[in-house]
DNA sequence: ATCATCACG
DNA sequence: ACGTACGTGATGATA
């Protein structure tokens, strides 16, 4: 099952028939492929499915975390800091940046993750940050309306993308879809595939979408622009991201290109931004000498273990990371929101649970 | 060493 | 007409 190879020959005996292949011939047997058939009633898909995902979470998880425990069941990471193009950081041996929380068994995994005797785990994480980073890059009014009155932003989106005003959830599923794209620099075959719509029916969107946000367009224009002028493309703290094959003749190359211009100043800024909060936190944890510990990064998210006595210090971090985080860039008024979404507490064990098995 | 897959933002 | 969403790292199977 986990063999794509031999996967192709069973499905092959079965007479099931996959149209998508891999480099080397064989079918494709990814989430996306085993769901298909899944819908079209072969249950074999099912079963495989289950199985890849215990699999996965065993192999990747359960087993591989154990190992990496020190001796006080507490484990290290390592945070790259020139490992991406985007300026964003990265963590291996153990990866800590890709625990997972999606599925519900995955949010099992997560909560082994506990706090020190004495300490509390707080996550801060950024609310709709590369949004937020877009709107202030292009400073398009309606946007910028909707950050500042607190507005959910994929109901809006909704509302102005398809021209009505009660939306239903399934309509805000799909603006939430159109939003993502067009950080990522959409293009309607991408979104078509996501939204399960005809590449007309998409390209539809994405005109009117552009319509009623041209700063947004425009915004992205330039950035593509820049990137075939100069070779690299500046985020909003004059971060360069070199963008290779920009001006190829190939169109694949050229439109990854383009899309990584689109998409690079907009990830960028949000890394450098939480850099930059990450630093002021550091130094403030320093000068008031503190026990609470800045313990990991996710991204748009900051994960402290607070000591019990310095609960009030959070107030602090969410100052820090809301509002002095761009004091030093004046001319950004980018309003910044958190969402402190979990508090975690839990004793610490005295004796290494030892390894955990779902078998 | 590379590929396909899948965990996260 | 081309064939696509952006950024990572870890794993098991295979070459």
């Amino acid at each position: 099952m986990a063999s794509p190879k031999q996967l192709t020959v069973i499905f092959k005996k079965l007479e099931i028939n996959v149209s998508k292949k891999t480099k080397a011939g064989d079918f494709q047997t990814n989430v996306s492929v085993l769901e298909q058939l899944e819908s079209e009633g072969i249950e074999i898909a099912t079963h495989i499915l289950q199985w890849r995902q215990y699999s996965k979470l065993h192999s990747t998880y359960t087993s591989s975390l154990a190992d990496h425990a020190d001796k006080g069941d507490r484990i290290h990471s390592t945070f790259n800091i020139a490992s991406t193009i985007t300026g964003r950081l990265s963590s291996s041996e153990p990866n800590l940046q890709n625990i997972p929380i999606r599925s519900e068994v995955g949010k099992k995994i997560r909560a082994a993750f506990i706090a020190d005797n004495h300490f509390k785990l707080y996550s801060l994480d950024y609310s709709q940050i590369e949004l937020r980073i877009l709107c202030e890059a292009c400073q398009d009014p309606i946007l910028l309306e909707s950050f500042k009155n607190n507005i959910d932003i994929h109901e809006s989106t909704a509302q102005l993308v398809f021209n009505k005003k009660d939306i239903n959830p399934d309509d805000r599923r799909m603006a939430k879809i159109i939003n993502f794209g067009i950080i990522y620099g959409i293009s309607a075959f991408g979104l078509a595939k996501q939204l399960s719509v005809s590449n007309q029916e998409a390209k539809l969107f994405i005109e009117n979408y552009f319509k009623k946000f041209p700063n947004i367009e425009n915004f992205m224009k330039s950035s593509v622009e820049n990137s075939k002028k100069n070779g690299y493309i500046e985020n909003l703290f004059g971060r360069k991201s070199f963008i290779k094959n920009i001006n190829s003749k190939n169109f694949m190359l050229r439109s990854y290109a383009e899309r990584l211009a689109i998409n690079a100043p907009i990830q960028g800024s949000a890394s450098d931004l939480i850099k930059i909060a990450m630093i002021k936190i550091d130094t403030e944890i320093k000068k008031q000498k503190l026990k609470t510990r800045m313990i990991s990064q996710v991204h748009d998210e900051l994960l402290f273990e607070v000591h019990n006595k310095e609960e009030k210090f959070i107030e602090e971090i969410i100052n820090i990371m809301e509002k002095k985080v761009m004091k030093s860039l004046s001319n950004l008024i980018l309003l910044l929101r958190l969402i402190v979404v979990a508090v975690r507490t839990g004793q610490r064990l005295t004796k290494s649970p030892g390894r955990i098995r779902f078998f």
